[in-house]
DNA sequence: TTACAAAATGTTATATTATAACAATATAAC
DNA sequence: GTTATATTGTTATAATATAACATTTTGTAA
């Protein structure tokens, strides 16, 4: 587990702090106060914290958010839940989910090494405000 | 099942002869010899056509296939298979996959009514490259 | 068949997301 | 200490997607 170098613990933080995803616009704006100037620098933080497993992209929302499951830090097995009115998302760690996908062939013979998985639906929040 | 629209049916033929899933700037390039000239006239139709379920797109790519699965036609539950050498798309038709994942409920308490599920690894053809 | 509503189109401009290219600096390995 | 690797800084630009508004077409029903 290696450290992270100062660009990527500043974004990393504000990432790992935020109630919800941040896109990287968003992102690249909070951290201007820290010295962080140009969108390039923000996206190569944030590809080495994706490639490392520190965060994850929500790919349907162009957006990241920490990763909340110690235990993939390979980043190569995600699925998560996202709230269509609120846009609440929380990664999803079910062991019976993810020895199913992980196990998972298709008759195609392709074995996969990755996958990403995203539902969608609405939050219990937002199921009892429309009742 | 309602008829195409003249741009919904120029754009969805072209996916759909598409060996490969196509990107919105692309499409556009390729339309434009049939009187469609800007952005947002590819994105509208992709944007139906995705609604109806006739295409799906590949969000961890930006690009449109269209339905492999004459099932789907509410574009709810898709599930795809991506070659991460040749970049391969192909759509899983998996009954077992499908009532999975449709009826699977998170200790969220959340209950989901359509998800996206990307595999990644590499493909019969880039497997054998390889050896 | 006329009137109304809904869907689709056309057009210009602009917003948002992401990468190319190149130089400089810091960090780790030998 | 020297070399290789990773990281940073910077400017410019590419790629993806939507806003706003006017017009036309299509479907529906009086
Ligand atoms: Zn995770
Ligand atoms: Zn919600
Ligand atoms: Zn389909
Ligand atoms: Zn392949």
């Amino acid at each position: 587990m290696q450290n992270l170098s100062k660009n990527q613990q500043i974004i990393f933080d504000l990432i790992d702090k935020s109630p919800e995803p941040l896109k990287a616009y968003s992102i690249l704006f909070n951290v201007q106060k820290r010295g962080i100037k140009a969108p390039l620098q923000v996206y190569r933080a944030l590809d080495k914290l994706v490639e490392i497993g520190k965060i994850h992209k929500i790919e349907s929302r162009n957006a990241f958010i920490a990763c909340q499951n110690s235990s993939c830090q390979i980043s190569k097995a995600t699925a998560f839940s996202i709230c269509e009115s609120c846009e609440k998302v929380t990664e999803i760690n079910n062991s019976n989910l993810s020895k199913y996908l992980t196990g998972f062939k298709d008759k195609n013979g392709m074995k996969y090494n990755k996958y990403n998985l995203e539902f969608f639906g609405l939050c219990k929040k937002c199921i009892s405000k429309k009742s």
